[in-house]
RNA sequence: GGCCCGUUCGUCUAUCGGUUAGGACGCCAGGUUUUCAUCCUGGAAAGAGGGGUUCGACUCCCCUACGGGCUACCA
């Protein structure tokens, strides 16, 4: 059997990187396997949906390279692939059920259930609408009340008609069987009121239609999975297999990772910008490669030592059963060092591409993009990191006075003014190091001193890149023009 | 509360009954680079607890504890 995965996120707002983090996995699934991968948005909640977000997934997952072989944009022989399209098949699909039993017409309002549910809480028990009470409630299987005037407007829901003491069995590829009484199942609503099918449903029914054969999907999905086995058994179908994912944590604290998360703690946790408010791992100086990389490796092995991975090499060694059962705590430290990885090995000419480095970089011609670029691209954990890492060739640091008391002691004047003499008589640089130095063992002048004058000299303060590379980026005018200011603040 | 899932260094993880319990991030120390960073070497750091099963359990089973998820006409 063909394998066919698919990612269906809700376009509720900015997709967070557990979701990216599922769709990881399912492209992985389906390359791995050589099927495909498909993309279905479920934009069942007309009240959650929100402008913008299908662009975002799309947008978030071409940064990552996880490119749908189906889905809204690019089509495919089982569209549509957004489920608001696909009302006529929901509303068919319903019929069958009806017509074989398995599902009922309710009418209670919400405030009823609501009313009820409380009840519930108050006697410290969970509240399910099922076979021991859906007899008190007003649907079309509690004898007494038949409304058809309701059908008539449309003010119903339609239930799965759970059965009592049935045991369910359930099967995740990750964790193996899974038995539950479907007395803890309720007679979940499959289609609500306004005539749009609940996830449960519209889940079901698609990805039969779609031909998915193995559902990959967050652990928080786990519980529904004894309703959805009910449900594929009302139509007589063979369900596709299973795989929950665990989720990932918050690093410190409790509960899973949430979109408030990056915002007080200082990370991103989204794929790409979503607005002012929440940034992604793009703006913030991630490069995607790494990005999945990281999130690959979270929750997941191949009993491989290594840690590093192109996309390619994760489809390569990609195996299911080297996912993890519980949940992952998110660690920014990491994700930074894979990061830096990723930099490191990613050539100054690909970096310069990229809009995060022109951001920084844009006030510099492309010669000297490349030479500040490769001065300092070692030495950053993000290209965000590169603002402050270069700044000082815009401008030095004001003088670490620390660092100024210290090498006054060591009479810096003398060579100052060496260097000046030498700048001055070397425009273009080229025996500059050669020169100071063996003028430096000649007079028997500590090399300490003299490449710490420099640094303070050019940078400011006693911490950077090679001073000597600073000194050929800077150019002679602005160098001697740094000696000098330097010379000048020590007297 | 109920139902389900989980639990190896601080974190991500290897181990699939017999290992000095390995690696990575982070942390600490030393070395290289006369700075910092990189890089190299070394170090501290783990089987939640209690019962079984077994010649032998991190590994299999049970209980407890703890963690997580779900418990909507949201996904």
């Amino acid at each position: 059997m063909k394998i066919r995965v698919r990612f269906a996120p809700s376009p509720t707002g900015p997709l967070h990187i557990g979701g990216l983090r599922t769709a990881l996995f399912n492209y992985l699934y389906a390359k791995k396997n050589k099927g495909l991968f498909i993309l279905r948005i479920e934009d069942t909640d007309q009240n959650r949906y929100i402008e913008g977000s299908e662009v975002y997934i799309q947008e978030s997952l071409e940064w990552c390279g996880l490119l749908p072989d189906e889905g809204p944009n690019n089509g495919g022989d089982f569209g549509p692939y957004r489920q608001s399209e696909r009302k006529h098949l929901y509303e068919k699909y319903i019929r069958i059920l009806i017509n074989n039993g398995s599902a009922y017409y309710a009418y209670d309002s919400p405030e009823e259930l609501a009313i009820a549910r409380e009840k519930s809480t108050k006697k410290g028990e969970t509240f399910v609408y099922g076979s021991h009470n859906r007899h008190l409630f007003k649907n079309s299987l509690s004898k007494n009340i038949l409304d058809q005037d309701r059908i008539a407007l449309g003010k119903y829901v339609i239930r799965l008609k759970v059965e009592p003491e049935c045991e369910i069995n359930v099967f995740d590829e990750i964790r193996g069987n899974i038995k539950v009484s479907s007395n803890s199942v309720d007679d979940k609503i499959l289609m609500k009121a306004d005539g749009m099918p609940t996830y449960h449903f519209a889940n079901v029914v698609d990805d039969k239609l779609m031909k998915i054969s193995t559902v990959i999907r967050g652990e928080e999905w786990l519980p529904s999975l004894p309703l959805h086995k009910l449900i594929y058994d009302a139509f007589g179908w063979k369900t596709p297999k299973f795989m929950h994912l665990p989720l990932i944590l918050k690093p410190n604290g409790k509960g899973k990772l949430s979109k408030r998360d990056g915002n007080k703690e200082g990370y991103p946790v989204f794929p790409i910008k979503w607005d002012s408010e929440t940034k992604g791992f793009r703006e913030s100086g991630f490069l995607s490669e790494a990005v999945v990389n990281y999130l690959a490796l979270l929750g997941w092995n191949n009993s491989d030592e290594r840690e590093i991975f192109s996309l390619s090499e994760l489809i390569n060694c990609f195996d299911s059963t080297g996912i993890q059962k519980g949940g992952a705590r998110f660690d920014y430290e990491k994700a930074k060092w894979i990061n830096r990885q990723y930099i490191t090995k990613t050539s100054s000419n690909d970096l310069l591409l990229l809009p995060e480095t022109q951001k920084v970089l844009r006030a510099f011609d492309k010669e000297k993009q490349f030479k500040i670029l490769a001065l300092v691209k070692e030495r950053i954990y993000t290209l965000e990191d590169l603002k402050s890492e270069i700044s000082f060739v815009i401008k030095p640091f004001p003088f670490d006075e620390k660092s100024v008391r210290k090498l006054k002691k060591n009479n810096p004047e003398r060579i100052l003014n060496k260097v000046i003499e030498i700048l001055k008589n070397d425009p273009e640089l080229t025996g500059f190091k050669e020169e100071l130095l063996n003028w430096a063992s000649q007079n028997k002048i500590n090399i300490g001193t003299l490449m710490q004058s420099l640094r303070l000299s050019f940078v400011g303060r006693l911490v950077g890149p090679d001073v000597f590379a600073i000194c050929t980026l800077l150019g002679k005018d602005v160098s001697l023009e740094r000696v000098q200011r330097l010379l000048k603040h020590l007297s």
